[in-house]
DNA sequence: AGCGATTTGTACGTATGTATG
DNA sequence: CCATACATACGTACAAATCGC
């Protein structure tokens, strides 16, 4: 079937009953973002008009209105007075690693980092990631250990949705060597990634940990958990870092939001 | 004059032609943010109903109610069903203090913090604050204790230019206790902070940190320097946050900026 | 430069649903 | 049950931006 069938089809359900109570403007919304992560609309495909939306779905003008414009305060999609509502292009202006943003001596240059998959798994039941991605989701995990400009080494663990991920999933571990995540997140999934929380402590590693970092048992180090958002809700990855004592800073860089009005 | 008639007295502005260009619902959102900011309306406070609003002003109810909407998005208000929109209250609002968010139990609040101003100095010469703020420049300095959650306590060192937040080298320090900061720098200080950098480490405390936090010499804790731009080059302020071992997280948040200009 | 077609942006007035007290 | 007040939704109208002819 082809892609302009397919776009057509996915308003169908809109046609049944409400079965999950949520209004229809959220209905919307949610078949919206269902679409572009299946890749129905890419980056930068022109979304179906609002009017054209009107009839497409048994909901009002306002009503679709409502879930674009929802859709574009969120940053998912970008819409243009007298052309179009889009989907967001991916190219990041979040700063160049998302995560591990270690500051060299001069205060400005990133350090260069370099990344190992060792293994990876498909996690079950419950633990640290279940907060994130919701109990009922497959969930994989890869254990990473990333190298600071040759430095020290930091271990991490990197959750997501076995089949919002597919292809990371499916990509051969070999090829997972050194592969940049954020390139093949922002490759081959097709949410743009509109939000990132970071949260830090210091904390005791457990001996797993120091093993793996090969630092004496009990060390104090920097624990760091990365949460990845597209929209809101959508949490595209969870990722742990086990960062041990050195002699760098992390940087986090943070804008206030250009508030229109107010 | 009292309260009720200046309440009603600040949506006349709305009945003249509009000068601004701005939609209507910004305008309601200005005037009400406006009357809020001026006291008319204190944290807690009732505004009008919906309905009572479209008699008010010369506009409609959707009007109406996209303008309390977007203020609730805000968290200026706080809107419940079949009650009423009511100022938030200060906690609420006080969105996220820019620097030391530490995040509660449920994983989403900020855990509410309360200063300590303890002394206010002019420093000379250089020191860690040179890079930032320059060499030339009149520096102060101002010390602080923080307490989050009356669960442990950060030792702080503000540092930004005397004559550029001249208001605060001359506020009474008796008026620092407890104060917002972030309140005062935005409302003294004519310059938007449009960007903040945190730099964060594992390090082991001097012995004056150690003092003033009452913690054993060379505790090993998180050192947190905060950068706040206005514009690109400017630094308003450079602050230092020496943070004990404790179990709470610290929360970074860092946005895609929604692309108006593509 | 002008004009029409398309598309988003704002606004109105009305109707109905639902939570609260 | 009722009044109040927010929440959703509809249908319509017009304004403003963009593009192609």
């Amino acid at each position: 079937m082809n892609t302009e069938a397919r776009r057509i089809e996915i308003f169908e359900g809109l046609r049944q009953p409400d079965r999950s109570g949520l209004p229809k403007y959220q209905r919307l919304t949610n078949v919206l973002v269902d679409g572009i992560s299946r890749g129905l609309w890419r980056p930068g495909d022109r979304l179906p008009a609002e009017e054209e939306l009107t009839e497409l779905t048994p909901y009002s003008l306002g009503t679709v209105q409502r879930a674009l414009r929802h859709l574009a305060e969120q940053g998912l999609v970008v819409r243009q007075h007298g052309l179009g509502s889009f989907v967001a292009e991916m190219r990041r202006r979040l700063q160049d690693p998302w995560h591990c943003r270690f500051i060299g001596d001069d205060g400005v240059s990133v350090l260069p980092i370099y990344t190992k998959a060792i293994h990876r798994i498909e996690v079950t039941g419950k633990g640290s990631w279940t907060k994130y991605l919701g109990a009922g989701s497959r969930v994989m995990r890869v254990d990473r250990m990333i190298n600071v400009n040759e430095e020290f080494d930091i271990f991490s663990r990197f959750y997501a949705d076995r089949t919002l991920l597919a292809r990371l999933w499916n990509t051969p571990m070999e090829r997972l060597h050194g592969a940049n995540f954020k390139e093949l997140i922002t490759k081959q999934c097709q949410l743009p990634i509109t939000q990132i929380t970071h949260l830090v402590r210091v904390e005791r590693f457990d001996s797993e940990v120091c093993g793996m970092l090969e630092v004496p048992k009990n060390t104090n180090g920097m624990f760091m958990r990365a949460i990845a958002n597209a929209g809101h809700n959508l949490t595209v990855y969870y990722q742990e870092f086990f960062i041990p004592p050195n002699n760098r800073s992390l940087q986090f860089l943070e804008q206030t939001p250009s508030s229109p009005g107010l």
